[in-house]
DNA sequence: CTAATACATAAGTATTTGCTTATATATTCT
DNA sequence: AGAATATATAAGCAAATACTTATGTATTAG
C-alpha cells in the first residue's frame, strides 16, 4: 500500500494546474524537451524547470540529457501510490457502482 | 472527461494530509458525525469542520443533520475527476504495462 | 426561558507555494 | 578560448493555505 507521505506529495504535485500540464505535455508528446516544454506553458523558463524537479521528485519525470538538451519522459511508476489509493478504496467502490475496472474499461471506449 | 477545473480542485482537496485522514475516516465508518471525526484528528473542531466544506464543495460528501449531530458521509462521485483523469491516460498505461484494469486487479487481490 | 451541546463561520497569523528576475552550470560552435 | 545555447539554481515576493482563538447559529435539555 502507498504510504501517507508519498500519496501526500504527489497529489500536491499533481495539484497545481501548470505543473500537471507540464506532465501530461511530456506524457503526450513521449519524451520532449525543457524548451518544448516552456513554449507549450505559459510561464517563464525557470518555473518550468522548477515543476520538473518536482515532477522528478515525485517519481512523474525521468531525464536524459543529450547535449546541451534535456530530454523528460513520464514514468508511469510514479503514478502507483495514486492507483494504490484507489485500489484500497476499491471494495468501497464496487458497493456503490461496479467494478472500478469496468468503469475504467467503459471510459476508455 | 473531467474539465481541468475540477480535477484541479480535487487534487488540491486530497492534497492535504489532514484533510484527507478526515475524508478517508468519513469513507471506511459510512457515516459518522463530526465530533467523532474532531475525536480522531489531531487538529481543532473549527479545523475539521473546514475541512468538512473543503470536502462538501470537492463533492467528496454529502451530510445529514440529525438534531444537534451532523453526519457526513462520502460521496463516491467526487472522486470521478481523478478516475477521469487516469482513464484518459489509460492507452498511454497501457502502452509501458499491461492493462491498467489488470493493474487494479491484481492491487485489488 | 435559559443553559448546554454540536457545529459553523470570522478574523488573524505563520507557513507554504508558485511565480519572477538574476545568476550559475553545462554543452556546443566558431 | 570565448560566445552562444539550454537548462538549473538562488533569492525575493505576493498569494494561497491550514491552523489557531473567538464568536455565531441551531438544536435539545432542564
Amino acid at each position: 500500500m502507498a504510504d501517507h507521505n508519498s500519496m501526500t506529495q504527489l497529489m500536491k504535485t499533481l495539484a497545481d494546474p501548470t505543473r500537471r500540464a507540464v506532465f501530461e505535455a511530456i506524457a503526450q508528446r513521449g519524451e520532449v524537451t525543457v524548451g518544448t516544454l516552456v513554449s507549450g506553458s505559459g510561464v517563464s523558463q525557470p518555473a518550468v524547470s522548477q515543476h520538473l524537479r518536482a515532477l522528478k521528485t515525485a517519481g512523474l519525470v525521468a531525464e536524459r540529457r543529450a547535449g546541451r538538451h534535456i530530454h523528460y519522459r513520464p514514468d508511469p511508476r510514479g503514478l502507483a501510490p495514486l492507483i494504490d489509493w484507489l485500489g484500497f478504496y476499491g471494495a468501497f467502490w464496487r458497493e456503490r457502482f461496479d467494478n472500478l475496472a469496468e468503469l475504467l474499461k467503459r471510459m476508455d471506449s
